[in-house]
DNA sequence: ATAAATCCCTGTAATTTACTAGGTTTTATA
DNA sequence: TATAAAACCTAGTAAATTACAGGGATTTAT
């Protein structure tokens, strides 16, 4: 029940993109420092949220990266599985796995993976990077007290 | 965010061991057909089931395996703890490492890997061996009609 | 004594993970 | 137009994990 490297990455990645100016574009070098993430590594995972469409890459000098939605509009969920891959814990209770057999799992123990698989949507598919954005500048500066 | 075969196959042992009759006991050749894994696999998962005092081993001809506890007192939690190791998403929100630091992990993405755990918790924690048992047996015979 | 069962330990091929390395391409600017 | 800064692309790789198979040792009913 892990989440690799890439799936926390790639959150704390668009996360701090989110709390930079957004006049400006945020370079992988800077995120690479903040985060304490390799650069080497970031850059191989960050195309994915370019071809995702929840960012815009410019290339050459003054390139950078850019949020490309409303904050609102971008769900953890949509992080996760454009980096990490499904989130389903096993396969046949991947809806996009469709016809892929029961797997010898019987009625009630596949009810415990489509439990599970729901929950975890119900997670990640209802936080989204606005919350996250709020809970940083309130954690950061209690503003709102 | 995968179940290994080794929780998917104890749960599927425990299951069907809760299934056949109480006074007889239950041999890992039968299971192993029954459920279709190898023998020598399940001879492998099934031992930390009995070091955790879920089910009753008996060595020797006529020996086999007994449930060792009440089915409502067994959940899939704690059949998949032993067997898959902690639920827990990331390593900072398990509470069994404790003073393990964040892992650079921010306030609010923190938050996201202890909903997610609390979320998987949630599931596993509060389905019981019962549970299961009584959805096969409605399944199968819709005794309950 | 036999044999049926659990238990224990080792090995292993395949896959995944978490990176590193070395380049190519794009493009603003001097 | 040369330079350099940035994203992008591809390959390699050491370590860990997964999903088993194999060969026994041990226990114990008959």
């Amino acid at each position: 029940m892990r989440i690799s490297t890439k799936g926390r990455y790639s959150l704390r990645f668009i996360l701090d993109l989110a709390l930079q100016p957004k006049d400006k574009p945020v370079i992988l070098k800077d995120v690479s420092k903040r985060q304490s993430i390799s650069l080497k590594y970031l850059e191989q995972i960050v195309p994915a949220l370019t071809g995702a469409g929840y960012v815009r890459s410019v290339r050459g000098p003054k390139g950078g990266y850019y949020l490309n939605r409303d904050p609102q509009e971008i769900t953890v969920g949509m992080i996760l599985r454009t980096t990490e891959g499904s989130l389903a814990p096993i396969d046949c209770v991947d809806p996009n796995l469709e016809g892929v057999g029961t797997d010898n799992e019987s009625e009630s123990t596949l009810y415990v993976w489509k439990e599970l698989y729901d929950a975890i949507c119900g997670v990640v598919d209802h936080i989204t990077l606005q919350d996250l954005i709020d809970r940083e500048r309130t954690a950061q500066g209690e503003y709102y007290i």
